[in-house]
DNA sequence: AAATATTTTTAGCTTTATCTAAATTATTTA
DNA sequence: TAAATAATTTAGATAAAGCTAAAAATATTT
């Protein structure tokens, strides 16, 4: 059994062994959990020592399939509940995190089969991001830019250029936002344009360029 | 903002300084959260410069207004979240306690009351035992033995005497257990036994006897 | 009312998770 | 490549929440 910051800290690695080299520097895992590198350097020692993770002084860390395999759990945990805040309480995509990031660390095996059954079974979160299984595996579905669907694909935002504040300023107009479900209805030839429907609702054009900026997950 | 277990105290005294004396002895205090009386000590400090108790050393502590006011928004939190597990999830009414003692301590106010419109504002938890309301406000139903109900009386089992191990037998083997809903068909006046519904599933006769040895909350 | 028993508090220790400051190792640059 | 800079670790401190053992206060019994 973990506690609630060894689980963050394994979280942690695990996503930043994924988004980027297999090893982690002590440095990145201070910064995103907003704690002391010395604390840093403790925790590995703890988890180490309970063969989570595999550290060699100053060089990094990776972690193990021990690990990586309770890690996943503790992301299937936030998916599911992000489900739930926001299917069944109607919370926001943007409000759904936070909330969850506590509800995760409950460890009640029966609770998750349950949530999960209730929920039907859930793929994909609110952000469009995968739901592992039960026994850990992940459908990984790669982000692709908008403007790569064809005609009635249908997909969830999951990532925005977020350089440019105008982009930024445009598409909070449109209310395109991280979780928006987008079915694409038409792409004109001339200048790769392409009309969507904005969660079921709004029906607008954007253009190509602007598309080539809105990373998306197909849901079909 | 109290921690987890500044909270696990604070609800507990309050339960105490309820269900018996306002004075409530650290010795007990240690005794239901299986704590040292040393440790309850501690806490009482504690939660005292805060100002949620009033001790006087070698006295005994009793709750302040404040405190009440916090201890009644954990318990409202727990009751929701039980009502949750057992409407929407399905667990048991003897699995909802534990669960919800964990779900208790997230602190989010959105997410309670989004919760509590979702259960459509619930009355009463799976035990029987009345939701505090966001104001606090607590509509305080008596337990009373179900051999005083009336015909067409609806109930919740709240209470069983269980000094009795034959009588605990007996109220297993037809299903009537803490949480099960009864309502009342027929009083035969002859010998006051009465008919009842469990569950809105299995009809029974049970002896004025045994009714006088269940305690329930009305619910209409 | 003394003696005994019980309850409560105090004092000091442990573990967890954090911190600061200093030391060590690795990397970059002039 | 040596010096400067950056990253990492170590050492020692702190606060929370528990513990044990002993002291102090209160309650009970004889």
């Amino acid at each position: 059994m973990l506690t609630t910051s060894e689980e963050n800290y394994l979280k942690t690695i695990y996503n930043l062994s994924e988004s980027g080299k297999k090893q982690v520097s002590t440095n990145s895992i201070s910064k995103f959990l907003k704690t002391k590198p010395s604390s840093v350097t403790d925790m590995i020692k703890k988890l180490s020592a309970k063969k989570l993770l595999y550290h060699k002084k100053y060089k990094g860390t990776n972690i193990s399939s021990n690990g990586k395999k309770l890690a996943i759990q503790i992301i299937r945990k936030h998916r599911l509940w992000e489900v739930f805040l926001f299917e069944k309480l109607n919370f926001k995509w943007d409000e759904v995190h936070k909330i969850a990031e506590e509800l995760e660390h409950i460890t009640n095996e029966k609770l998750i089969e349950r949530l999960d059954k209730y929920l039907k079974y859930p793929k994909i979160d609110p952000h469009g991001d995968p739901i592992p299984n039960k026994n850990g595996e992940i459908n990984i579905k790669p982000k692709i830019k908008l403007s790569n669907l064809l005609i009635n694909n249908n997909c969830i935002v999951s990532n925005v250029n977020d350089d440019d504040g105008n982009l930024l300023e445009y598409l909070n107009k449109i209310k395109i936002h991280i979780g928006s479900k987008i079915k694409v209805f038409d792409i004109i030839e001339f200048d790769k344009s392409i009309e969507i429907e904005i969660d079921s609702k709004n029906k607008v054009f954007i253009s190509n360029r602007v598309a080539e900026n809105i990373l998306v997950t197909k849901t079909n």
